[in-house]
Formats: C-alpha cells, sequence, structure tokens
DNA sequence: AATGAATGAGGCTTCATTCAT
DNA sequence: AATGAATGAAGCCTCATTCAT
C-alpha cells in the first residue's frame, strides 16, 4: 500500500512515452508534416495543450518518438552476438529473429518507414539515428559475416555491402506493412518470407566448394 | 517534318511534364505535405498560379507525378522476358539491369520512397501503383523464376515470397538514396551492392544437388 | 504585543501585498498583456495557482497593482498644504519633493507609465486613478497657485493649464526612467533635473514687476 | 492618361503604409501584444493574410509602424533651426511649433506613447528611435538653448537637462492625449496648454538682471 | 492554503487556392 | 497563357483559468 505511488504521480511519469506511442502511430500512418497534434493529443486522450507540458514543439516530440522507439533496441542482439558459439549462419538466424522479435512485431516496426520518410527534413535525427541504431545493428550482421567468412563457412565477400543486403529484404518488409501493404493483394506473409530470405542467405553465403 | 516542332507549341506541351519534374524532385525531398506549391512553381521557373492552368489541385499535381513517373517503366521489362532465350538466371539479371537503368539511375528513383512515404495518405493512388508498377515488375520477375523452377534450374520455392525477396534489396537501394543517404557514412556503391545480391541470388536460388 | 504577531498570519495577510508588488514590476516592464501570470507567481515564489486563491483574474490583478500603489500616495501631501504658511512657491518646492520621496523612489514610480500605457484598456481603471491619484494631485498643486496668485507672488495664469505644465516634467521623468531610459545615452539625474524644473517655475510664475 | 499607372500597382506600392496607419492606430489604443493582427487587418480593409505579404511578422509590423512614422519628422526642423536670425525664444518657440505642426496634430502623435510603452520589450528599436528621433530633436532645442545662454538672453542652465525639461510638456501632452484624456475631467486645450508653457520658459530662461 | 497538471480558447502564421489583370 | 495579389481555412503554440490532490 505505501509503496504504491499516487496516480497522479504516476500519469506523470507514463505521460511522455503515451504521448510518444500515440504520436508514433500517427507520423507512421500520415507523415510527420500531416500529422495534426490535435489528433495526437486526442488519441492519446488528452488535450492539445498538455503536449506542451511535455514536449517543446512538434518537432522535439517527433524526436522523442525515434529516441525513445530506439533505446529498447539493439542491447539484447549484442549480447547474442558476443555469447554466440555455433555456426556462424545459426547467429544470423538468432540476430535476425531478435530483431523481429523486438521491433518487427512491436509497434516500432514504423520507425524505419518513419525514417526514411522525413530524414530529409530532419538531419540530425537522422545522423542521430543513424549512428545509435543502423551503425549497431550492421555491426551485429558484420560480426556473424565475418567469423563465417573467417572460419570459411561463407564466400568471401565485401563485408559492408553484404549487410546492406543481407538487412535489406528485412527493412522493406517492415516497410512495405506501413505502406503499400494498405493495398489489396499486397499481402506478405513474415514468417514465409523470413523463411525464403534465410534459405536464400543460407545457399547463397554458403561457400561454394572448389 | 516530322519531328520538327515550333517552339512555342513545344513548350505549351512539354509544360506539365516540366511542372511534374520539378515537383518530383520536391515531393521526394520533402514529402507530399511538406512541399510547397510556391517552391515547386518556383523550380519550375512559372508563377504559382501557372501551376492551376495544368492541375486542378496540389493532389492532381501529386497523382501526375506518380502517373508519368510510372508511363515509361516497365514496357521494355515485358519484351526482354518475352524474348529471351537463356538460362533463367540471365533473365533475372538482364531484367534488373533494365529496371535499373530506366528507373534507378534515373530522376524516377526517387518514386518507390515517396510511394512508401504516401501510399496511406492516397490509397487510390497506391492502388493505381500497385496494379500499373508493382504487379507488373512482379510479373517479370515471376516469369523467371517459374521457367528456372520448371527446368530445374532453381531449387523450389514460393513464388510469391521469392519475388519479394529478390526485388526487396534493389527497393531498398533507391529508398536509401533518397533518405539516409543524406548522412554521413553512409554511402553505398550500387554496383557492387547489385553485384553482391545476384551473387546471393545465384547460389541461393540455383538448385541444391542431390 | 501589539507589533509582533506570529509569522504564519503575518504571511498570510501580507500575500496580497506581496503577490501586487511582484506583479507591478512585471506589469511596468512588460505591459498588461505581455506579462505572464506565470512570471508573477515566479517571481513572488508561489504557484500559478495560488495567485488565483487571492484574485480573480489577471484583470483584477492588475487593478489590485494600481489601487495598491495608489493607497499611500497624496495622503501627506494634503496634509502639507493645509499646514503650510511661508511663500506659494516654497509650498510647491514641498508638494513636490513630497511626491518625490513618496512615489518618484519607490517602486510606485513605475505606475504612471503603466496607467498612461493601459488606460485605454482598463477605462473604468483609469477613471479610478484619475479621482483618487490625478485629482488629488492636482488640487494640491492647485492650492499653491491659488495661493501664489492671490497673494501677487505668481503672475496670472490659467491655475488648470498651469497645473498640467508644473507636474508634465515631473510625470515624464518616472515614464522615461521605465521606458526609453534603458537606452545607452537616455540617463537622466533626477536631482539636476527637479533643480532646474524649479528653477524655471520660480522666475516663470513670478509676477514680472511692472 | 499614359503617365497613371494601373491601380493593382498603385494599390501594391501603397499597401504597406495604409497597413502601417492602421496598426498605428491600433498599436497606440491597445499596445502592441493586446493588438489582433486580424483587427489591423480589418481596419485596412484587408484579410489577415495579406499583412504577410508586405511584412514578416507582427514584431516587423511594429518596427515598421515606427520607422515610418519617423521618417517625414525632425527634417523641417534641422533647416529652421540653421536658417533662423531673430532671438533665441523665438527660435525655440518655432521649433515647438514645428514639432507640434509635424507630429502633435498627426496620427504620428500616438507614437511617444506606443514608445513609452513597449520600449523595454523591443530594445533595439528603442535604440533606433533614440538615434533617429530622440537624438535629433533635442539637438533642435539644444541649439536654441545654446544661442540663448551665449548671447545672454537666456541664464545660464546645464544645457542637457534644460532640454528634458524643455520638452517633458509637450511629450506629456501628446502621451496624456492617448492615454487618460479618455477619461471624464481630463480634457487639455493644447493651444493654452502651449501658451502657458511658453510663457513659464519665457521667463523661466530669461537671465535674470543682476 | 497551496500545488501543478490539465484544459481549450485564441492568436500568429502558413499556404493551397482563386481571380482580376 | 500567365501572373501575382489576395484570401481564409487550418495548424502550431501560448497562456489564463480550473480543479483534483
Amino acid at each position: 500500500m505505501s509503496n504504491i505511488s499516487p496516480p497522479r504521480k504516476r500519469r506523470k511519469e507514463a505521460r511522455p512515452s503515451e504521448l510518444s506511442a500515440a504520436a508514433l502511430d500517427l507520423f507512421v500512418e500520415k507523415g510527420f508534416a500531416a500529422t495534426r497534434l490535435e489528433d495526437v493529443a486526442q488519441r492519446a486522450g488528452v488535450s492539445k495543450g498538455t503536449l506542451y507540458l511535455y514536449f517543446d514543439s512538434k518537432e522535439a516530440l517527433f524526436k522523442s518518438v525515434i529516441e525513445d522507439g530506439v533505446v529498447p533496441v539493439l542491447v539484447e542482439g549484442e549480447e547474442i552476438a558476443s555469447r554466440h558459439e555455433g555456426s556462424a549462419f545459426e547467429l544470423l538466424e538468432k540476430l535476425l529473429a531478435n530483431w523481429w522479435a523486438g521491433i518487427g512485431e512491436t509497434s516500432f516496426a514504423g520507425i524505419p518507414k518513419l525514417m526514411t520518410a522525413e530524414s530529409r527534413n530532419f538531419p540530425e535525427l537522422a545522423q542521430f539515428y543513424y549512428e545509435n541504431v543502423i551503425r549497431r545493428g550492421r555491426a551485429q550482421v558484420a560480426s556473424a559475416l565475418e567469423r563465417g567468412i573467417a572460419s570459411g563457412e561463407f564466400r568471401k565477400l565485401d563485408i559492408e555491402t553484404t549487410i546492406d543486403v543481407v538487412i535489406a529484404p528485412i527493412l522493406m518488409l517492415v516497410i512495405w506493412r506501413y505502406s503499400m501493404a494498405c493495398c489489396q493483394g499486397t499481402q506478405v506473409d513474415p514468417q514465409q518470407y523470413m523463411a525464403v530470405h534465410l534459405t536464400l542467405l543460407r545457399e547463397g553465403l554458403k561457400r561454394t566448394q572448389v
């Protein structure tokens, strides 16, 4: 009893994330410019003015959406990479599965689409995203590729470029889901999609016997 | 005689596409909502009012940008597919090279980013784009995959899903170029990227010898 | 006993004037409309809500600022006028000195600027100020002028108009101090200013010898 | 006929001053913060948006009001001072009469009140006003005082301070007119006011015979 | 009595759209 | 055909005011 904080206080602390979450949905759906703060407020169940108790401006809210959505990500992946003991390809599988569970299946899955759509209008934020998300994600994939090439499991490929090619289908999957997937006839089954991607990777990366 | 027209007339007929071209750049850079018609007009060297002589509204201009950008595409690809006589993988290579030459290297390369960013705000346009671009592009890839599977050159894979996985890296390449590529440290070399992608595909699609 | 009250109680009773005092500074500095209650509260060291325990509205606070600032004024001047026995000009000097000590040198000195800036937005308040401050101040000056004219010390001048001319430089002095005096090069020395003003008055009012 | 520009053009050129004039009235009446641009637009007979064709912001409009109101002033005064040949006091009279005709009786007469009310919120503008109006006005009065003191017509007084005392009643007259004069019982007759002021000055400045 | 989170009306500003020239 | 001045709806943001604690 005594260690339960009063609801008002709990609300105060929870508010910023509630507002960010509401904003994320709308930014992903409509883009930054086309999203009205009134709609964000309404979705969060507060008034327009309340947003300004927690964020200085629409732009500050946008930054918080990205930064907050980015925080919980990519930490576990780094641990997975450092602890892994099996084959390089198994590591790759684990990393992609982890990303899928932590991002692809959560509400943060809309962030890649949002960042690609808005990065030119928010260059500093794009840079921040690159440093804190993309670079770290790529490093994880790099560790698997390097391990596989070093052990002879994978063929010799340019690491940096291969990273791009490996992660592109996965990014495209979530981008697609938050964009064209609203059209008829464009449904994609993520399970099957990932299965095919992994199949192609498994065989594509495998060192060709001489 | 036939290919010479008076400059005045040529100008008049060319206006709409000049305006569309100017608009494409800005829509790709800023998104639909954040693009100001004043800037479009200025880039095209006309006044704001002139835009309305050719387009009913900002939305109509946007549709024209997409539709104009779509017209010259994918026609040649279909001919390539129907005339092809070599291996299935060679066909795939030709198709991707054709797309790259006709879209990836032109100013239309920004359209995929634009469509993913705006499709939810323009569902009918997204549907149109899907029917006229995506479906046809996928059909071309499908014809190569089907041919390869039928001949035993490719392993058996779900066609629709494999199409997705095959084209995703290419779409991602151009999306990247018009978004995060503005950041430092994010440069991608398209030649090398395509080379790696094709390598992985070649080996990944190849039927595993029993 | 009589002059010691418990701090708690003193505080409670002192609150309204503390708040008025804080508000006066800001109203003088920024004007009524541009002053934010949040700033008033902060300067008084209370929360915004507390203001509403003592004042019904921003407008009520403004009225209180003026009315509070008006209370301690002009009482002594009337006594001075009624008790005076020397020359008319000496009375005039005493009255102006009294005003300067009671208003010109206190924090109430900003009120003339504030009233001139806001009187049109608060006509009833302006009327109140006129009745309770201006009219009484003018009456004091009038008594000195009348006495001097009656005794032949001063030349014959229209009393009402002369009052205006006599007090204008003094009002202007405090208005100036709270407005343009923030600029470089606009410093005025009140002592010297008053000395010159009195010199001009002494000679200007003196009846010309025939 | 041929040298009459088309109405549209004439309007375009006349607009800024029309808007400034409308804004001056309202700024003087209500102050900067309390004046709504919608009211300014309405008084000028245009829409709110039109203001932004000519002024970047409310603050820019305010600056223009002051700067435009300042331009036509004080030029003639300087010529009067340089051409004058009579007594010093006659010069002083001419200068004050000129100021009255050029400012005191025009719609610019509200500017002194406006500047005193807002100078603290617009320090650079206040500085500009000081440099371009106040300093020049004071210099004109200074030239009359110096001439009178040098010739023995005036008593010896500190020039700078005397300037203040000489112009204060005149400034106060227009400030009063645009502020408290809205109250009952506060009417001032400018002619009589100036007459008394000049009488006091004439006798007050005059060198006392030894 | 005091707080400060929350509200929502209202103002400044932008920009798609219109229309007289 | 082309212009660009003008409009006014709509969005961001501020801040006086309220009220649960």
